[in-house]
DNA sequence: GGTTTACTTGAACGATCGTTCAAGTAATAA
DNA sequence: TTATTACTTGAACGATCGTTCAAGTAAACC
């Protein structure tokens, strides 16, 4: 075994966070992972399955990051600080502002059924995650106890994907910090009733 | 002039607002096209001059309807029904409900620089189009005089990316219409402040 | 009528794609 | 000590990619 398992993997994700599964080619990944052809398929079947691993590793640090956010002290604070750290990495990172999962729902078509499956099922962890922030902040007293746990879960979920693609364009921090202010605004603001 | 131009743009942006600019193949384009290679390039140059036109159609396209929100009676009402028609189209049509600029954005290195533009372009008359509705609505005394007109367009450009890429996976409409009201809420609510 | 221009056809090009495979290596099991 | 297993190498495969080009058609201009 001459290469770490985990090395590759991080590698991997790194190629496939900038580039996407699609136009991230053998060729690329040969080259990333420092790896011949026959041992990557050798280990992982094929490039779909070294993406499906990838995606689960990403799900599984996204998960631990939030469940990070749900133990600290604030809840509210930290989930500040998760949003800000994510949003505004520095330039050479850029590409990471970009959420890995949504990129790959983004051309989901033609990633292949065994893929798609870890990065839809990859999604309902994080919204899960999403739904123990909230419920802890209300524990915590820092949002209403009305607050629906459901739905809130959703819209920040939400909310975070659709930041993701905006600090991707965005050169301005100040504008994207601002944003995310209006997120926490909102978190504790009103929610639309059952009936319409 | 065996074609029309209209219809090869029209049956150009459906393929592309389908499968993206990457997956779409110059076969897969000259089947839905009914054209041969030849054709295609002598009035297009490439595919990458073929998705540039698209694009430009499409965003003016969404421009329009825009505007047409812009001038309703009530700004505010057209605004909620846009997100509704956008969001909860059916089935057969799902793939509209994710927007094409933001799916472009997703694989904007490999697009080349032409269409790059034309993507980046799109997307600030979209915002030009957000922030007119905003002025409308203060304007017929629906949304508060106070409210910061330009970052809440970027914020309601912002929500409607975030709610596609939603709705995209989202089987339950009547969730979405649930996120739809939340919107209309915020968007009355309160705004961070400049000082931080 | 002759020339130009814009468009059309379909075979073919070279490049790149994901993948395979025979052959070799090094550690583990029997 | 031998057999097995897991991994590694690098050349090569067939398929598909975007694009080109010689040749043909039809309307527009002089």
């Amino acid at each position: 075994m001459k290469y770490d398992h985990d090395e590759i993997i991080e590698k991997a994700t790194t190629l496939f966070w900038q580039r996407g599964f699609q136009a991230a080619g053998m060729r690329d990944i040969q080259q990333a992972l420092d790896m011949r052809p026959g041992s990557i398929y050798a280990r992982f079947q094929s490039k779909e399955g070294l993406f499906k691993l990838v995606v689960e590793h990403y799900a599984d640090n996204s998960a631990k990051r939030l469940k990070q956010v749900t133990e600290a002290q604030s809840p509210l604070d930290a989930l500040y600080h998760f949003f800000e750290t994510a949003l505004t990495s520095p330039d050479e990172q850029r590409y990471m502002r970009q959420c890995l999962l949504v990129k790959s729902i983004a051309e989901l078509e033609l990633i292949g059924d065994i893929a798609k499956k870890a990065v839809l099922e990859s999604m309902q962890t994080l919204k899960a995650g999403f739904r123990n922030i909230i419920e802890a902040c209300i524990e915590k007293g820092e949002l209403p106890e009305h607050t629906p746990t459901s739905t809130a879960a959703e819209w920040l979920q939400n909310q975070f994907v659709g930041l993701r693609a905006f600090a991707l364009l965005q050169d301005d921090n100040q504008t994207t910090i601002k944003m995310i202010d209006k997120v926490i605004i909102d978190l504790k603001g009103q929610w639309p009733q059952q009936t319409h």
